[in-house]
DNA sequence: TGCGCCGATGATAGCGCTTGCATAAGCTCG
DNA sequence: CGAGCTTATGCAAGCGCTATCATCGGCGCA
């Protein structure tokens, strides 16, 4: 019986094992079609024997290339990027990519420390959902990392965006509430760039279409069904109470239809609500909630692909990839 | 003014504009104390100015430490542990350590895979939160890697366990319900083993205590606030209604209460719920949800404090840390 | 004054892999 | 049948750090 060595075997033990050079199993384990079929079939039996797993240590430091990619988000909690993100994990990992996470919170020093740590290990991408600050531009595009942005598209972005129009989505919204005759919106936005980009277009476009005043309030980053207690006894002293509630996000609406009914209050026939992202307890939730919907799987799909041109040496879009977005009607508005 | 390279500047860049070594440099990066102080200035200065970024994947391999932990759970959306995992991640990314995040799903091979790619980047620890199959233990005891497993205290645990009893919490629940005047109580859990024990706890102390017949059903992992609308429908089919619910997550008895709700039912008083894990919407729903508390932040904390000992050479304490549960009455139940 | 020590630093040998270049066969084809 | 390819493999030089060992001034103390 073979004694096993008590050290963790290396690209130069399979070699020596199947008779090759570690150059050989390096081109089996990176690119197996290269070696020739009977050298690969005896190197993958060394590989099994020996209990070889690759240092991707090492390997990322010779090639300069890690496989690893960085994504960014502002929490994990009731995120409206959750089902994005899980998504995006899901389809990094199969993609062969190991995934570093990085909770920013809404501290820009919290995400520079992240970005930092992010090329420090040479990822291969740092993925962000977060806001963006002044120093980035310059710490990444000194590297050779693809920076992409996701769920939002500036007018100059850092590397790479790929999102959809806020401003758009809140143009839509209140085009599909006038139609259905609402007439007092009430806006609920977490106090964040994006969420406030949602909130002019609505308000825009509702007074484009001659909707009377619009009366909006702000919640911490993130929405969380949690606020909802607080906003729905807001609304109730508004001098004037609304018909519809536009919510920065599904759990923040959920949040808001629960204190509703909890008052006594029907949802929609008293008081509408509609969320953002389509969540999924958006379409579980009694009522079900009237949200816009967000292809997660798409944004990671697209990601996925663009590091892989950008890996393999092609340009990236000049411009940013926009997924657009759906809206969905369902019960609550 | 200075040409700045156009390459990414290296420990040799720095030390040549310091006028040191780069071992110096390399001692100052890692522990400042080391160096002079005269010489500590002088070579901040020199990082300042050629904006040099460690890399941590020669760091890594010359020292074959990481500085990097993998963190698996099953999901992201809905998980019960979004909490602990939220105060892992944060506790991980200030404790200087990247978190490598994984979903394994309920799938054993996709953990495999997770825990290889783990290895593979040589990290410092993985903690799991997942199910553990045979073929674990001896990938991972091969490797320095330290194998934590969170959230339950097996008998064999691989590596180091920081979890509690379910056994024992589904036993607290049974007196408490009993003690509130339950009668009827029927089990919802997800099929896992974890929930399984819970479930036991629960069935035998229940017996113990002279309660009459326990039923109970099953959901898919992980168990979801959109499992709510079926897990009603099945128990309005029992043939004897419950009096109370015992939910394997919060989310799960969210679900089940704006289910109940929609029915016409009062929650408490027609139908009790109780959840699981205490996850942020517990105490923020209408009504209030009785849960078990779990200290996810100690967990996290106990799994760094392990970590750093293991890498100090202290050996991993031969028996599971019991961070224990709280039971947390609430309003529904 | 001289010995031993300690604190601060330098020189240097790897860590385990990738990859450009060189080499050696096998093929094709006029 | 040999020039000119293609294909399969080996050789060896790094990738950017860390850590061991050696060096070299002080400095306390007998």
């Amino acid at each position: 019986m073979a004694e096993i060595p008590d050290k963790v075997p290396t690209l130069d033990d399979v070699a020596s094992r199947a008779g090759v050079s570690s150059a050989t199993v390096s081109r089996f384990v990176n690119n197996p079609k290269v070696v020739a079929a009977a050298t690969a079939e005896r190197i993958r039996a060394a590989i099994a024997e020996v209990g070889y797993i690759p240092n991707l240590l090492a390997g990322g430091l010779a090639s300069s290339r890690s496989k690893m990619v960085a994504v960014l988000i502002p929490h994990l909690v009731d995120s409206i990027f959750n089902d994005t993100i899980e998504a995006m994990v899901e389809e990094l990992s199969s993609g062969g990519f190991t995934v570093m996470l990085g909770l920013t919170g809404v501290s820009a020093s919290r995400t520079n420390e992240l970005i930092r740590a992010a090329l420090s290990r040479k990822v291969d991408a740092i993925i962000s959902s977060g806001p963006i600050d002044a120093t980035i531009p310059a710490l990444v595009s000194r590297s050779t990392t693809l920076f992409i942005q996701i769920w939002e598209l500036p007018e100059h972005p850092v590397g790479l965006a790929i999102g959809f129009s806020h401003r758009d989505a809140g143009s839509d919204m209140a085009r599909f509430l006038m139609s259905r005759g609402y007439r007092r919106p009430h806006l609920v936005t977490a106090d964040g760039a994006r969420a406030g980009v949602r909130r002019d277009g609505f308000v825009e476009e509702w007074q484009t279409l001659g909707g009377g005043n619009v009366t909006h309030a702000t919640v911490d980053i993130p929405s969380r069904f949690g606020h909802g207690r607080r906003v729905f006894a807001d609304i109730r002293r508004l001098p004037e109470m609304p018909d519809v509630v536009v919510c920065g996000s599904d759990y923040l609406a959920q949040g808001l239809i629960v204190e509703a009914q909890a008052a006594g209050l029907r949802v929609p026939e008293d008081l509408a609500v509609v969320g953002f992202g389509n969540s999924s307890i958006a379409g579980e939730m009694r009522p079900t909630i009237t949200t816009m919907d967000v292809d997660g799987r798409r944004i990671a799909r697209e990601a996925i692909a663009a590091i892989r041109r950008y890996g393999e040496g092609s340009a990236l879009p000049d411009h940013p990839i926009d997924v657009g977005f759906r809206l969905i009607a369902r019960e609550s508005a």
